[in-house]
DNA sequence: GCTAGACTATGACAGTCGTTATAGCAAGGG
DNA sequence: CCCTTGCTATAACGACTGTCATAGTCTAGC
């Protein structure tokens, strides 16, 4: 076993998490299904996260976070209405690619009540990685003229709509409601920069 | 023990369902927990709720459900924006008054996957509910002369959005998120009916 | 080849979970 | 008065949880 295999274990564990969080949220993933899910013995878990479960979900989230984050900030280089369409295509095929079974990681965390100092930890993260969206998408529309208050309450509006149309898509069973907030959103974003 | 008594146990048993899982979401309510919190022996919870866990949650979610659509249509008498800030005052005052604690018990369920057919039961009372409140906004937007579509995609974002708004409140620990995001469904919505 | 250290396998711990069964209680109708 | 009926108290069931300890295996560097 070479040493990039151990970093592959390592790292398909925080994937994993990421997967079964974003399916059944934080209290109904289990380090055993983790385990199983990611192919890797329980044992190493612990040994690779000693900080145990609160660990590899925060990991995870972050993972996720920087992710979406590399596409978003890359999708926004061709300016916000673009970016805005990358962030529904990252969503949307999620969605559709587990047939409306897997939300969003971040948001499931974001739903649970912190049990003790360590859950805080994970929803800090949490709500780093919603800030990091946000800060990216108000970034660009400022850039394009729009004001700063302007700029905050639309990128704040996007990320928490995108959010909650996940979930709805995943109650409805359909894209319908992410195609329709799809279009709000960009017909909102557009006029805020015409008016520049 | 007067038989009103009975139904008051019943009730507040439900009620007490729709504020664990405001919090704790499905996986994390157990129904130990919820019968101490409704103050109801545990073996009234099977007495009551024959169908176990999966029919309190039911319940519970349509409870919550019928509660916030009766406050939504009553405020959307005096117009879709007059519905728009009842609607956003509740999910407000609920964040405030749990300091951050307690979101939206409709949305921890449709984040958590349907295990079997009788979760997949929630959810389905899940999406009704969200069906039930894009409709009643929906509805207002068409009787002030806005299309269809328009009318469906913007009920859509707002109950979605202030879904996801919820979430992003819990997660920063402020209601700003709240805040920003009614400032910008507001003006969406009187420019919608504006151009009628 | 051998030893130090990284990883794994196994099993156990103390809880909690949903759910059920059974025995006991109070009250209302005959 | 009894006795049926609706509710409660208690205990238990098997399965699962997060976590840890220990013994074993493997590999990298000397």
């Amino acid at each position: 076993m070479s040493q990039s295999d151990k970093k592959v274990a390592r790292a398909r564990l925080v994937a994993g998490a990421a997967d079964l969080l974003s399916r059944k949220g934080m209290n109904g993933t289990s380090i055993r299904e983790l385990a199983k899910h990611s192919r890797a013995p329980l044992g190493s878990t612990y040994h690779y996260f000693p900080g145990g479960k609160q660990q590899v979900i925060t990991e995870a989230i972050q993972f996720i976070g920087d992710k979406v984050s590399a596409g978003l900030a890359h999708s926004l280089k061709a300016g916000p209405v673009s970016g805005l369409r990358g962030f529904l295509a990252i969503w949307r095929e999620e969605v559709v690619r587990s047939e409306f079974r897997a939300g969003c990681p971040v948001l499931s965390v974001a739903v649970e009540e912190p049990a003790g100092e360590d859950e805080m930890a994970a929803l800090l993260v949490a709500n780093a990685v919603f800030n990091d969206w946000m800060h990216l998408m108000a970034a660009a529309l400022r850039e394009e003229g729009v004001s700063k208050p302007q700029a905050e309450q639309i990128a704040t509006l996007v990320v928490a709509s995108v959010e909650g149309t996940i979930a709805l898509c995943r109650a409805q069973r359909s894209v319908k409601p992410l195609d329709q907030v799809s279009r709000q959103l960009e017909m909102l974003i557009k006029n805020a920069i015409r008016k520049d």
